[in-house]
DNA sequence: ACAAACATTAGAGTTTACTTTAGGTTAAAC
DNA sequence: GTTTAACCTAAAGTAAACTCTAATGTTTGT
């Protein structure tokens, strides 16, 4: 009684290759395989792919995962572990939600430059010059004084 | 009159090993070399560095970085092109953002799991053998009848 | 004039999460 | 009973953006 790999790749949404992978990768601790050598995919190791797809969906790396599967092996003691490395994670999306809104704001500043810059014909090179200029003031300070292009 | 390659790695906060890396892709189109064959980094190469730095800071690939440079030293011809390419990648930013946000959401949740389990001593199993349960209704259909755990 | 600090190159190595390939074994269908 | 579809392993390849190595050359300071 159990599913092969090709049809938990096809439900599951990933290929057999990437379930060996897994495998492979011990993230899959409850796999068997049968007498001839094939994979046999039980209740169990469906529940753990649906771990795994749900912490991958946690932005998580797969090293990551591995090391809460072997908490989680290890049962209620390793509770407060668990939590702690939700809370880092959190810290980590937290962090690249902050550096997106960073990438956004430029973003958004170069599609009005443009957009102007595409009604007049020409970019704004006086709007180049000074954004250059603070530019390398903020990086070099006082050690350039021509910011003049030659 | 010009920089060495140490000077300006250390003033943009870049390694040396890197602005050669930049070099060797085509991202510093005015680089010049000495007679001796030292990189002279002058002004202009600074203000694609910049550039180069600003781009980088809208999450744009190196790839794409470099052809906007390539439009760049084409001229005012490519200014569309240029004003679709940051709103192509306005869109790949939000795109991540709606990612971002959605494993946010299953950060928090799982972190509400494990900080009533950590008041419990122990994780609520049915809680979890709920979420399995319609996760694998999901994915699986009808196909799974036994939904417990051996 | 000579050492220390800094530069050069080509090319190999790193990381992550797969993907592909090659060469074979097993199971299903007819 | 054979073809074919699906499976196996081990190992190499991929992408991005560096990063490092080794062997060598140049500049600067004393």
């Amino acid at each position: 009684m159990g599913y092969t790999i090709g049809q938990v790749a096809g439900r599951m949404g990933l290929t057999a290759h990437t379930l060996r992978y897994y495998d492979k990768e011990g993230l899959l601790p409850s796999m068997r395989k049968s007498s001839s050598g094939l994979r046999v995919f039980t209740e169990e190791d469906i529940e753990w792919l649906i771990i795994i797809e749900c912490l991958k969906g946690c932005g998580m790396h797969l090293k990551d995962i591995k090391h809460y599967i072997d908490m989680c092996l290890q049962g209620d003691a390793t509770i407060s572990e668990r939590l702690e490395l939700f809370k880092k994670q959190k810290e980590r999306l937290e962090e690249q939600m902050a550096q997106l809104k960073k990438h956004m704001e430029k973003v958004d500043y170069k599609i009005a430059l443009y957009t102007e810059a595409l009604k007049k014909g020409s970019i704004d090179s006086a709007r180049r010059n000074q954004y250059l200029a603070s530019e390398k003031e903020r990086i070099f300070g006082s050690e350039i004084k021509s910011i003049t292009r030659p």
